[in-house]
RNA sequence: GCCGGGGUGGCGGAAUUGGCAGACGCUGCGGACUUAAAAUCCGUUUGGACUUAACUCCAGUGCCGGUUCAAAUCCGGCCCUCGGCACCA
């Protein structure tokens, strides 16, 4: 007799807590290191740490965690860790606002997030939580740091900036929007810095070729990586200007065979030919004037514009083709950046060309194919270095000195952490914070001990990010980033789990800091995620979510009226993971009206069960039993979460309509719940007089005997269109059911009077009769 | 402009990949229970025709055409929509 306790309502908001307790303290959810269980490493795209949690983090989450209960159920060792993405902007600009510390304001904002995360009960191995703005992990980000600069893949050299004239500060891209400062409105101005790049385009080919083998990733990033990527194959062809002195102009096209149309040259303002073409000829001073013009105009503005404009710089050049004399000119449609920073223009296959050739009045030419051969083969990309260093104080300091004698000199190994002074002021003027902290630039050589300065520039936070995944291996390490063995045990992550919006920068470099670490054979393979599944926005009203639209929902009230089991609930049935969702308060109260329905059944079925001997001879509770599996766990395996519910949903439909129910029956239902639902699954588990939590439980098996049917149902057709279902046993021949279909009523409505020309008979599925 | 998704009832979405279109849920409508309401339960909900019988018939998955016994699914051509990239030569 099972001993089972009168329930009241189902009140989550008294189990929730209950369990997450329980669970806490029994390390329900810490991953072994040393376990003989396969390992499966489950990692959603741990979070900024804002303040709150919304509706996509919870979305994010809930996927995940379903992912991991399921194949913790399933024997596997479950890795799922969660850590904070700390570094970055918005501390800072916080800080500014309401003159608090960014590490106070951070800490304060994981604090509050740490909350909300364990109240939604997700099966988090705490214990290796990262944060990335703490001492024990930016140590290891400047160790990343040391290894690319050993290995030649972190240097120095001029990039622009954006500098705000009236703040006198550097301005971050997203502070710089439509080339005005964030703060005063002021004109952004252009200036060229110093600054650290990550040699990422050495490894442009392998980021390309390697996209191959990400057969678990969606076609969508794969392409957005390679557009990215850019690469295109083409030709670098010498056209020469013959006087005076003689010169080589270097064009790169894909397009040689288009050299017969070239009718003009055209050079980016920057290439350094235009000043000896132009100085001391009379088209010195427009050539001047217009690159002066170009000088000045923001990013923002050369974006914006579509116009074609253009100086003459007066020379000519000579087409290698046919030996004709082209005109040269300039114009900022053509970038130094990319290519030799000249092209053969040729406007009648080219519209970019063609535009420029209308508005200055260059000729156009249609020409035949150009078949010869001519110039060098030659790949480009459009991938550019990566940009590293930040004027800001809230990263990870580049942990580089600069010496008058020795030059640039790393900070050793053993030195690290070179720790973020605290004593800062967040006015947001004047230069890089740390520049004016004398105690942090005043510094000793590494090498010769003599005076030296230190390195103030921060580093992009996207470093941090881009390698957190192999911390998590190895969270408490005090001695290296990670051990040898733990990464070879966890990596890669079989599933990864986020917004698609990071589906270009975010796994690009995480991509290339695990392939230039697994170059140094420090980790095992060389592409971080198996599997990735970007999920879609959550949105309400055809809107994305947002303060400014009113249209937000906290996650705090819906856990806080229905309870997390529910929220999670509503976000996996709504949609399909990928896509977008679109909320519903009623169909938050759907779901928990069905989580209702579960307690009901449990509790109005625990006292008059039937015994397993009486549910052996039901057969069909048993077939609806194994058919639930076999579904559940099908679309769980291809991560179908709306189904899955679904099919649960139906499962406890039918289990209402019986009188007698069975043990076996509910126990199913709760495992099967389980991962969706945690809280009411252990509480009714253990309302069932289960003494071990059910997330301990194996996943039901289904037996392939009880999920087909003794009878089939098989649509008789006429020329295509139902018109029948007639009922036949299993393993009927074909002759029986084309017999019996031919023999239904309705199906000879269809056919009386005239001759079956074809019939058309698939196995166990369908029969079609076709008439004339 | 180039690339990639997507288009199915009033709504979110199903459909074992060519085989009963609309599972499951939401909403609406009708009913039961209740003094009443809430909750719960039952029925119904793609449109149209005939209601003279109903396990009835016709149409229907963005549009036009094709392949097939059979198309939401495959092929050709269009339209719309969302997202990414973009003076990249």
């Amino acid at each position: 007799m099972l001993k089972f306790k009168t329930m009241a309502e189902y009140t989550p908001q008294q189990i929730e807590p209950k369990w997450q307790k329980v669970w806490e303290k029994d390390k329900l959810y810490e991953t072994s290191d040393r376990s003989d269980k396969p390992k499966y490493y489950d990692l959603a795209m741990f979070p900024y740490p804002s303040g709150n949690l919304h509706m996509g983090h919870v979305r994010n989450y809930a996927i995940g965690d379903v992912i991991a209960r399921f194949k913790r159920m399933n024997g596997f060792e479950v890795l799922q860790p969660i850590g904070w993405d700390a570094f970055g902007m918005p501390a800072e600009n916080a800080a500014i606002k309401n003159r608090t510390h960014p590490a106070d304001w951070t800490a304060k904002c994981i604090e509050r997030m740490t909350k909300q995360l364990k109240r939604m009960g997700i099966s988090y191995d705490w214990s290796r939580e990262v944060t990335t703005c703490k001492e024990d992990y930016y140590k290891w980000t400047q160790w990343l740091f040391l290894k690319f600069y050993e290995k030649g893949l972190a240097y120095r050299k001029e990039a622009k900036i954006n500098w705000c004239p009236k703040c006198q500060t550097v301005l971050a891209n997203e502070q710089a929007k439509n080339g005005k400062c964030w703060r005063c409105d002021s004109a952004v101005e252009e200036k060229p810095l110093e600054q650290w790049f990550f040699k990422i385009t050495d490894y442009s080919e392998r980021l390309l070729q390697d996209i191959e083998k990400l057969k678990g990733w969606p076609e969508s990033v794969k392409t957005m990586q390679r557009n990215w990527i850019g690469k295109s194959r083409g030709v670098e062809i010498d056209f020469t200007v013959p006087r005076p002195p003689s010169r080589v102009l270097k064009v790169y096209t894909t397009r040689p065979d288009t050299l017969f149309g070239v009718t003009y040259m055209v050079l980016a303002p920057e290439h350094p030919l235009v000043g000896e073409l132009t100085n001391g000829t009379k088209y010195e001073k427009d050539v001047k004037a217009f690159k002066e013009k170009v000088k000045h105009e923001t990013l923002h503005e050369r974006e914006e514009s579509s116009n074609k404009e253009g100086v003459f710089t007066g020379a000519y050049a000579v087409n290698p083709a046919n030996n004709e004399e082209v005109p040269i000119w300039i114009s900022d449609y053509v970038l130094m950046e990319y290519g030799t920073g000249a092209i053969m223009a040729v406007p009648a296959h080219d519209q970019r060309d063609f535009e420029f050739a209308k508005q200055n009045n260059l000729p156009i030419k249609e020409a035949e194919p150009y078949t010869g051969n001519i110039g060098e083969q030659k790949i480009k990309y459009k991938l550019r270095d990566w940009l590293i260093s930040r004027q800001r104080y809230w990263g990870a300091p580049i942990p580089m000195v600069y010496c008058e004698k020795c030059g640039i000199v790393p900070v050793p190994e053993k030195d690290l952490p070179v720790k973020l002074p605290k004593n800062v002021k967040f006015t947001g003027e004047g230069a890089s914070p740390l520049a004016s902290i004398k105690e942090f630039t005043e510094v000793r050589c590494p090498k010769c001990k003599e005076k030296a300065r230190r390195e103030t520039d921060t580093m992009d936070t996207f470093i941090c990010s881009s390698w957190y995944y192999l911390r998590y291996c190895d969270a408490k390490n005090k001695k290296e980033a990670f051990a040898k063995d733990k990464v070879d045990r966890f990596m890669p992550v079989d599933q990864y789990i986020g917004g698609i919006e990071h589906a270009i920068l975010h796994l690009l470099y995480s991509r290339f800091v695990t392939k230039v670490l697994y170059d140094q054979k420090l980790v095992p393979v060389d592409e971080p995620f198996k599997n990735l599944l970007t999920q879609g926005m959550v949105i309400k009203d055809g809107a994305k979510m947002s303060k400014s639209k009113g249209n937000v929902v906290d996650p705090d009230h819906i856990i806080g009226n229905y309870g997390a089991d529910t929220a999670r609930l509503f976000v996996l049935f709504a949609s399909p993971p990928e896509r977008e969702l679109e909320w519903s308060d009623k169909g938050v109260e759907g779901s928990f009206r069905f989580l209702n329905r579960v307690w009901r059944l449990v509790g109005e079925n625990a006292e008059c069960l039937m015994t397993n001997d009486e549910l052996m001879n039901n057969n069909e509770l048993l077939k609806i039993l194994h058919k639930t599996i076999k579904s559940v766990t099908e679309d769980l395996e291809k991560f179908s979460f709306n189904t899955a519910i679904a099919r649960l949903m139906e499962f406890v439909n039918e289990l209402n309509k019986k009188e007698n129910i069975d043990t076996n029956s509910l126990k199913a239902l709760l495992i099967l719940l389980a991962p969706f639902a945690p809280h009411i699954a252990e509480e009714l588990w253990s309302a069932l007089g289960n003494k071990k939590s059910i997330h301990l439980e194996p996943w039901p098996k289904y037996d392939p005997k009880l999920v087909t049917e003794d009878e089939l149902t098989i649509p008789v057709q006429v020329n295509g269109r139902l018109r029948d279902t007639i009922k036949v046993p299993v393993g009927a021949e074909k002759e029986t059911i084309l017999v019996a279909a031919k023999r239904s009523e309705k199906v000879q409505n269809f056919t009386g009077g005239k001759s079956i020309v074809k019939e058309v008979y698939v196995p166990s599925k369908l029969v079609n009769l076709v008439v004339k």
